[in-house]
DNA sequence: GCCAACGTTGGC
DNA sequence: GCCAACGTTGGC
């Protein structure tokens, strides 16, 4: 099973939403590099789901339910969705100022890849983040 | 609201 | 194939 990091901005799509709509699909991925991500996940891969601009924190737990099928909003070209239904709300947000505090995980694609809306996260850095936000799945 | 970073486009 | 211009993301 392989981790992942989802952005939204909070303010288009919360993830208080996601747990509202139970379900949702990832659509409006306009980066080629993000398409191709969503295009590797499998089923039962686990997100982060993070809100960009406002907050700028991880906030929730998502979970790949249906693979990379073509996106219905960009109807002819090759891009892609993935649905995801919510798993948990984080006991204690993660901010981006933290994730910069802690050295293991510098090398986050956060940090590194910070325009990127969809991008891997290792074993390790998932491990840190569950931590600190006192979340047990 | 500004601006830096950076991916994409298009002229040559 | 290079690179300048442009558009978008996202932090501040």
């Amino acid at each position: 099973m392989a981790y992942w990091l989802i952005k939204s901005e909070p303010n288009k799509y919360p993830f208080s939403a996601l747990v509202t709509d139970k379900n949702t699909s990832w659509d409006g991925v306009r980066n080629f590099e993000a398409r191709n991500n969503l295009r590797s996940m499998k089923r039962g891969d686990l997100a982060l789901f993070y809100h960009s601009n406002i907050g700028k924190e991880f906030v929730g737990v998502a979970r790949v339910t249906g693979e990379a099928r073509p996106d219905p909003s960009a109807p002819g070209e090759d891009w892609s969705v993935v649905d995801f239904a919510p798993v948990q709300a984080l006991t204690a947000p993660v901010t981006l100022a933290q994730v910069r505090a802690m050295p293991a995980l510098a090398e986050m694609a956060l940090l590194k890849r910070s325009r990127l809306s969809v991008a891997p996260v290792t074993a390790s850095e998932w491990k840190v983040i569950l931590a600190a936000a006192r979340t047990k799945l």
